[in-house]
DNA sequence: CGCGCAGTTGACGTATGTCAAGACAGGTGG
DNA sequence: CCACCTGTCTTGACATACGTCAACTGCGCG
């Protein structure tokens, strides 16, 4: 298993440094970093809109997402998240929080104080960079998914989420031979697409018809990358996986 | 007016201070900050997607959004600016741009070296936390757009987007007795709300009908800011205007 | 004066929602 | 080990919010 949930600091140095390249120094500042292990079952509230939390967290294992909800009581799920991610680095600048963060499926979080990242932030202004960072990757990400409830039809819609997924959980080595596990409901896929979770089940019949997905469980398989990636209008540019050179 | 066009620097150092209290030393380096102003014509691509830009720009006067375009060429306006914000200041950290700025009338806008912020970034830690959470508002509001598209009716939709441009035109003064100027066709609410110009017009005229909005060339006026508050679903926590004191 | 863009209106089409019934699978208790 | 139960997914019939197309109006600008 590519994932290392018991060394939680290397799993987020390994993410900073893979686009950030970081010092000695730096990388044992974030390995003395003290961040508490937790594990959360399936549709758990982690932290909720409105309260003031103390801590970020650290995604160790498992997904989780974002959500908020409209008067109505239907939920848009803004994010999902994987291994590697930050969820509410975000509380660390803006003090109440604007929306949920839940558990989608058993997993295994770490929490860090804001006060050590405050404090790791003030000395080493270039963490304070990587952090910032991946903020802006996350904001980067909500305009995809934007345009992707805005624009898209749920065909579309549903292929370029699943290509997102893929390779995402790529970068942090959890897919293997295009394949890769992702326990999820149709419920929450609906939340998050912006479409029914009856609508799911039939996007997702149509997709498995035109052969650009597989899915046997939990377990989801991507027979041709090139063609899931035109149907989903998929253009990996807005996840900034890497810091592109040149001009 | 309330808006000082010709002191791009007070206009920037007003906003930060107002929830981020800034020291004399601190407001000192703001002023000094080199601010390059621009007039720019209706419907001119200010930054484009791709590209990689040196500089991040402020919003002095006027109106601009940030969007990108489907494969079919449907076109998502994920933000709307206005005077005293800074739609690409992510281009300080992300090097290549993934979505395009444009003006949607005519501004005025200050362009900032990227160069001059980062230093002023490595001197002044307080500063890089008051332009980080910039940032992170902006993704709270990309949040509440994603709500807003995959969630609510056209209806909803419409009357929660005149809530925000009300509060947020108000906090930098650009709002009297519920009336401000908002210069926009229905063309273009139509690629922020996701929905067809035909359609905004007639949700134009519910919303008229029913007493909630008033519109006179582009100059809009809320009669009646509770009921368009709440046929908006509108809550300002979102928007992050304070920082909330206490538990 | 007239061109052209923005907005309006009506008739009609459709992607997606709603409701409701049934199938299936995984977990639990007897 | 079976019986049951609950949550998830599927399927069909039908409803609707919104899209599409096209014609028309009005107004600002050259």
């Amino acid at each position: 298993m590519a994932l290392m949930p018991h060394q939680p600091n290397d799993l987020m140095i390994r993410k900073l440094d893979s686009i950030f390249p970081l010092s000695d120094e730096e990388r044992g500042a974030l390995q003395q970093l003290p961040i508490l292990l937790k594990g959360i079952k399936a549709d758990r509230e982690i932290v909720g809109i409105g309260e003031r939390p103390a801590q970020s967290c650290l995604i160790l294992e498992g997904f989780t997402c974002a959500y908020k909800l409209s008067h109505l009581g239907k939920r848009q799920i803004m994010a999902l998240h994987v291994p590697g991610d930050m969820p509410d680095l975000q509380s660390l600048h803006l003090a109440v929080m604007d929306m949920s963060i839940a558990s989608i499926s058993a997993c295994t979080v770490g929490f860090i104080q804001h006060e050590d990242l405050r404090r790791l932030c003030e000395r080493y202004p270039r963490l304070t960079a990587a952090f910032w960072r991946e903020t802006l990757v996350d904001a980067s990400i909500y305009r995809e998914w934007l345009l992707n409830v805005g624009q898209r039809s749920a065909y579309t819609r549903m292929a370029h989420l699943v290509c997102e997924i893929l390779i995402r959980l790529k970068a942090v080595g959890l897919v293997e031979e295009w394949s890769f596990q992702w326990p999820i409901t149709q419920e929450k896929l609906a939340d998050a697409l912006g479409i029914t979770a009856v609508h799911v089940s039939r996007t997702l019949q149509a997709l498995r018809a035109d052969g650009l997905i597989r899915i046997e469980k939990t377990q989801v398989s991507v027979p041709d990358w090139e063609r899931l990636k035109e149907a989903g209008e998929f253009d990996p540019l807005y996840l900034h996986l890497q810091v592109r050179k040149g001009a």
